[in-house]
RNA sequence: GGGCGGCUAGCUCAGCCGGUCAGAGCGCCUGGUUUACACCCAGGAGGUCGGGGGUUCGAACCCCUCGCCGCCCACCA
């Protein structure tokens, strides 16, 4: 006997296990099944898991499970990535908490070694707290992007890529943190809108014949100044062109240039070029071939190429000394504050600068190519599809990827230099050396790259590196390339984009069939969930209180948002609530002795009501299943949640429950048998969705072999859908509905049990009232139902298809209140009447409108017509009674 | 500046390949000890589908426009 309600806590860990000692997780061995592959994105190692991860990872559990199910060779390859300078952010706070020395002080191998044991420590967690969720990934081939083969896989494509000149070393600007001392990629910048100044600075005229205005927000660059530019048809500035100013404070002498970079509508018209610590005089620079002065160190402080006073002070006190002295040289021009944009490093907030430094690149332009041509043609799909355009806007318009970070956990850089400077990539050090010795003819020192790689660099190889590339392993023949990435769509660019290139690049494949973008999880009341804002909501707590499944369908029911999701407890609950009602409704099976009959087949159904569930669950079947085919993971669960709640529950087994007690044995078998089928269909049909109870119902009714997880997906045929059962029971679903309401409207108290007459039934009707009125009876609690000739005096009228039904509550009745009832019915009908007959009278919709729905109208004018007249009639006389 | 998404019952959202599509859940109201379930059952109230215009026989659904809300990219001397 099933408990009184599933217990999650207690059956959710040793359902996992069944499932991950039974060898479900791995791939069907089958050569002949076809492959079905997912990669994970591989959450951060020292991570937990956050709802994100929750909604993103029930999507693939969905559709790896609903493969599986198909017969496929589902597999869904797990594993975590060494995330570079979060990790390192992570194990450099903890340093500080505990009061130790810095990771400087520590010393580089030191370090690492400290990373390592904190990875040892709490890498496990998530993929523990990925099977509390239920993911059924196969952890046997579980990746990490510092394992050996990934790390052989990163260096064989930095080296390939760097004979190919597609990686290059390059002295440029970068977006410099300085709060990690490294360079950051364009995507890891992030503007912030922040309270500033712009002040306005005069320059002197090396000749004392004036001065010229120039205007910045960041004052101590002008210590970097080389120029300033004017537009070269600037009308005001022609005579300056070619002349030089004093710079104030520094006093070098430096020239006006004309350029058209110089915008006359803007401030003075005049402005001052830093080219080492602007992107956009930077290129001014290289125009003029001015001098690049870099006035900080890595840590943004003022350098030795700054007047003393200046030196090693922090930027942000220089520039209120260059503020104040401007000031008292009487050559500060104005002031104004406003709010502007300002980039910051997006791990650790500190404000970025654009530093001059040598740094590795990737030549993504090149990559980028193939990589749209692959989505261009649909090679690559996304869905939603809208998402193509974020994707093709950043692709082509790409530029060079810096890939090297002055970080010590991740990747190091396969580089080696030699002792005049010369670089030597290779796979390792012995490679390098010997390419050394060959070209300096002798042995040599090579000191290594200390940089790390991008950690993105590393994802960027995911789908391939996992399965074995550069080996042709049988895992990257089977499932490579892998056929759904589900990801949010703040990764686009970081990390879809990237696979992307690398994919084609090294594989010559898209790494996958269908990119499936999923929203972003915010508050009840839409805010973005942060720690500091207090306003997380922990997936664990969450599967705590409600159970897996529920937080599971809840983010399934939910995934079709466009961008946000507004989680709340009270959805999770309902969810959870609609798990006890699957459960219930397989107690009751279980009490009414509707267990799985062997060769029993759905098909040879003889009982309307049985024929009738049968169609409703092939076509649930059909729903469900198309819904998860196209990643409509909402519709999946809305169709599943209305068939188990609503038709199956709702009514179906109340339906059946005087069969119980009837004498047609046969009946009463099929209807068991029929039950029973139902319930395991819809054990299958959910299991995707919500795998812990369904597996548990799976196992505690009926007597079944093997798990839930490795049976088949329902495969019904459309040909078992009975119109004909269909339309007779919705008749009597929609005769018990009325007569529902009208007890409601009415007031009849629920003992009471009135008399039904059937004025005016057409034969089907008369047939369907013969067959069905035990069930009448019951489910309407009427004490009898006969067709009649006319209404009895004092019964309520209600309209049932052609027919009339007249209820006898004549003692319930209230004259003003059924009067009131059957005004407002007649009016919604004459509504109705007006609408349909208007279309009807119009020519233009005649002959233009396709004829079915021209009909349609014509049958709807004329019932309505003929309700309205019979309601008219009861009206009439409740009139002549009053 | 460029682009994207959203605006449908009190709340969260379906519906948006135009013709019973005006819906669901939660909340609210009324009634309920029907031998699966009160994490339940039966019933109910509640919306001029953001505003305006257009296309069409017909628009929540297509087009234009405006207005909010949110996001992305670029830029801001």
């Amino acid at each position: 006997m099933l408990d009184k309600s599933f217990d999650p806590a207690s059956a959710e860990p040793r359902l996992y296990q069944a499932w991950e000692t039974s060898g479900a997780f791995k791939p069907n061995p089958d050569p002949a099944a076809p492959a079905f592959s997912i990669v994970i994105p591989p959450p951060n190692v020292t991570g937990s898991l956050h709802i994100g991860h929750a909604l993103n990872n029930t999507l693939q559990d969905v559709l790896i499970r609903f493969e599986r199910m198909r017969g496929a060779a589902a597999l869904w390859l797990p594993g975590t990535d060494h995330a570079g300078i979060a990790t390192q952010m992570v194990v450099e706070r903890q340093l500080a908490e505990a009061g130790n020395i810095s990771r400087r002080d520590m010393g580089r191998d030191a370090f690492v070694e400290r990373v390592w044991t904190w990875k040892g420590e709490s890498g496990g967690a998530i993929a523990n707290q990925l099977r509390r969720l239920g993911a059924s990934c196969d952890w046997s081939r579980e990746r990490f992007t510092l394992d050996e083969g990934l790390s052989r896989a990163v260096r064989q494509v930095f080296v390939t890529l760097h004979r190919q000149k597609l990686i290059y070393r390059d002295k440029r600007l970068v977006n410099w943190d300085p709060h990690f001392q490294t360079a950051i990629s364009d995507l890891e910048v992030e503007q912030r809108e922040v309270e500033g100044h712009y002040w306005h600075f005069a320059y002197p005229l090396e000749d004392g014949s004036g001065e010229i205005v120039v205007a910045t927000s960041r004052p101590e660059t002008m210590l970097a100044d080389t120029a300033v530019a004017v537009h070269p048809d600037d009308a005001r500035y022609q005579a300056l062109i070619g002349k030089c100013v004093r710079l104030p404070i520094v006093g070098r002498p430096i020239p006006i240039i004309a350029d058209d970079y110089a915008d006359p509508d803007k401030g003075s018209g005049a402005v001052k070029i830093t080219p080492a610590h602007d992107f956009n005089d930077f290129k001014v620079g290289q125009r003029h071939r001015l001098p690049m002065i870099n006035i900080l160190d890595p840590q943004a402080r003022l350098n030795e190429a700054v007047p003393g006073a200046y030196r090693g002070l922090d930027r942000f006190a220089a520039r209120k000394k260059v503020v104040a002295e401007f000031e008292a040289l009487g050559l500060l021009r104005g002031v104004e504050t406003l709010r502007h944009a300002v980039p910051h490093g997006d791990r650790s907030g500190a404000v970025v600068e654009p530093y001059l430094t040598d740094q590795w690149y990737v030549d993504a332009k090149v990559l980028a190519g193939p990589a749209i041509s692959a989505v261009e043609d649909g090679r690559t799909v996304f869905e939603p599809r809208h998402w193509e355009k974020t994707y093709f806007e950043w692709m082509r318009n790409i530029e060079p990827w810096c890939i090297s970070r002055q970080l010590w956990w991740g990747h190091r850089i396969p580089a080696w230099y030699g002792p005049d400077g010369r670089i030597f990539v290779a796979e390792d050090e012995a490679a390098a050396a010997a390419a050394a010795r060959e070209h300096y003819g002798r042995e040599e020192p090579l000191r290594q790259d200390e940089d790390v790689l991008d950690t993105w660099f590393s994802s960027a190889l995911w789908p391939f590196s996992t399965l074995g590339w550069p080996e042709k392993t049988a895992d990257l023949a089977r499932f490579y390339p892998t056929h759904t990435l589900v990801t949010g769509f703040d990764i686009i660019f970081f990390w879809v984009a990237r696979m992307m290139m690398m994919g084609l690049h090294f594989t010559g494949q898209a790494p996958f069939r269908r990119v499936f973008i999923n929203a972003l999880i915010r508050d009840a009341e839409g805010a973005k969930m942060s720690k500091s804002k207090g306003n997380v909501m922990d997936p664990l707590e969450l599967i705590d209180a409600y159970g897996a499944d529920a937080l599971r369908f809840t983010l399934t029911a939910m995934s079709g948002q466009a961008r946000d999701i507004r989680l709340s407890t009270a959805r999770i609950e309902g969810y959870r609530n609609f798990g006890t009602k699957l459960w219930n409704a397989a107690r009751f099976c279980e009490i009414n002795d509707c267990a799985p009959v062997q060769g029993f087949d759905p098909a040879g159904a003889r009982d309307r009501v049985n024929r009738w569930i049968l169609g409703e669950t092939v076509a649930t079947a059909i729903k469900v299943t198309q819904a998860l085919e196209t990643c409509a993971f909402d519709a999946a669960a809305a169709a599943l949640y209305r068939f188990v709640w609503n038709t199956y529950c709702d009514w179906y087994l109340e339906l059946i429950k005087p069969s119980f007690r009837a004498a047609d044995a046969a009946t009463t078998a099929e209807t068991r048998a029929m039950a029973a089928w139902v319930l395991e269909t819809i054990l299958r049909l959910l299991h995707p969705v919500a795998p812990f109870i369904t597996e548990e119902l799976w196992a505690k009714t009926g007597r079944r072999q093997g798990l839930l997880i490795s049976t088949d997906w329902p495969q019904l045929s459309q040909t078992w859908i009975d119109p004909e059962a269909g339309s007779e029971i919705n008749w009597l679903i929609e005769l018990v509905s009325e007569i529902r309401q009208l007890r409601g409207e009415m007031n009849v108290p629920p003992a009471a049990k009135p008399a039904l007459a059937l004025i005016g039934a057409a034969p089907a009707s008369r047939d369907r009232l013969e067959r069905h009125r035990p069930l009448i009876l019951t489910l309407a609690r009427l004490s009898s139902a006969q067709t009649a000739p006319s209404a009895p005096p004092g019964s309520a009228l209600f309209v049932a298809g052609e027919a009339t039904g007249a209820l006898a509550i004549a003692e319930h009745i209230d004259i003003a209140a059924e009067r009131a009832r059957l005004a407002r019915e007649i009016a919604a009908h004459a509504a109705d009447i007006d609408r349909t007959a208007r279309k009807l009278a119009n020519a233009a919709f005649l002959a233009k409108a396709p004829d079915e729905v021209v009909e349609e109208n014509r049958e709807r004018l004329a019932q309505s017509e003929s309700a309205k007249a019979r309601l008219e009639g009861a009206l009439t006389r409740l009139e002549s009674v009053a």
